[in-house]
DNA sequence: GACGACTGTAACCGTGGCGATTACATCATG
DNA sequence: CATGATGTAATCGCCACGGTTACAGTCGTC
């Protein structure tokens, strides 16, 4: 429905198994980020490219983070789960023998990397850790023994 | 056909009305990036509300640009035509029983906005003047004189 | 070794966004 | 008033992508 929830999705997920050090399965993360275990198990597939996770098939089966959360910067997240970049340049290529189409792609190139350079960087000042004492600072402190991840329909 | 080159379309529709000072109309602006008039139109009626841009309607028609090129920061052009946030939360409300589910927002929410920010701000290191100064410095100086917008064809 | 719980992956659907296009009323100048 | 441009609505086609179904493969447990 919405569109580019990857990058939120995986650190969604990401964050689960932070907190379930012992693993979850496709559906229990599911039950969390309130979609289905494919695509939690699609997304799986390309955090564990990535070395993030590791899942284990079979009976006893689920995923785990196979890293610390502290080794882990959103950055990396980013890059390894978002395929197209923020921006796009022109779809069909501008005419030639204007001066300006003829050079404008250079030009935006230069400056669209420049800003997805700068967006990755401040991606990257955060790692999951933080992202995990972010989302329990506010909270009484006693009340990260009661986290579980809920075993509730898919929908 | 790509996704989101509003942005590259308007930077380069500026650049041309910039080189071009007297004016152009929406099929010559149309010629150059190479796509429909009635695409530059929308996209002018958007600078226009920016006030980067003025129109003149009836015979002798076409758009000015009425503000020095060096006057308009990247970043300005960006948020005047670019509708969509960069990134997106969940499209479904995450599973609020689950401690994660119900922050994780909260803590998203503020890591894109930070993500935004950094990236307006690299936008904002450049103005339009800035562009057609790197467009035209690698060219032999005095081609800059045969800069004019091509009146071919709009396909 | 059959079972059951789970995974990986392919295939397909529905929706939404968006650029391209057509159409037409409107406007200002010569 | 004829002309050549504009603004805007409506529609099309394409594509990305999340959601869903389906099914074969994997491995502890009984």
């Amino acid at each position: 429905m919405a569109a580019n929830c990857r990058f939120a999705f995986a650190v969604h997920i990401l964050s689960v198994l932070a907190v379930h050090r012992e693993g979850a399965t496709s559906t229990q993360l599911a039950g969390s980020v309130n979609t289905n275990p494919v695509v939690v198990r699609r997304l799986l597939a390309t955090l564990r490219r990535a070395g993030f996770v590791c899942t284990q098939q079979g009976a006893r089966a689920g995923s785990r983070l196979c890293c610390e959360p502290s080794h882990i910067a959103l950055d990396a997240i980013y890059r390894a789960v978002e395929s197209t970049a923020s921006f796009s340049l022109h779809p069909h290529q501008p005419n030639q023998r204007c001066p300006v189409g003829r050079r404008i792609e250079l030009v935006l190139g230069e400056v669209f990397a420049s800003a997805q350079n700068a967006l990755e960087h401040a991606l990257a000042q955060r790692t999951l850790a933080d992202v995990l004492e972010t989302m329990s600072a506010p909270l009484t402190p006693q009340k990260k023994k009661t986290i579980h991840v809920s075993r509730h329909r898919t929908r």
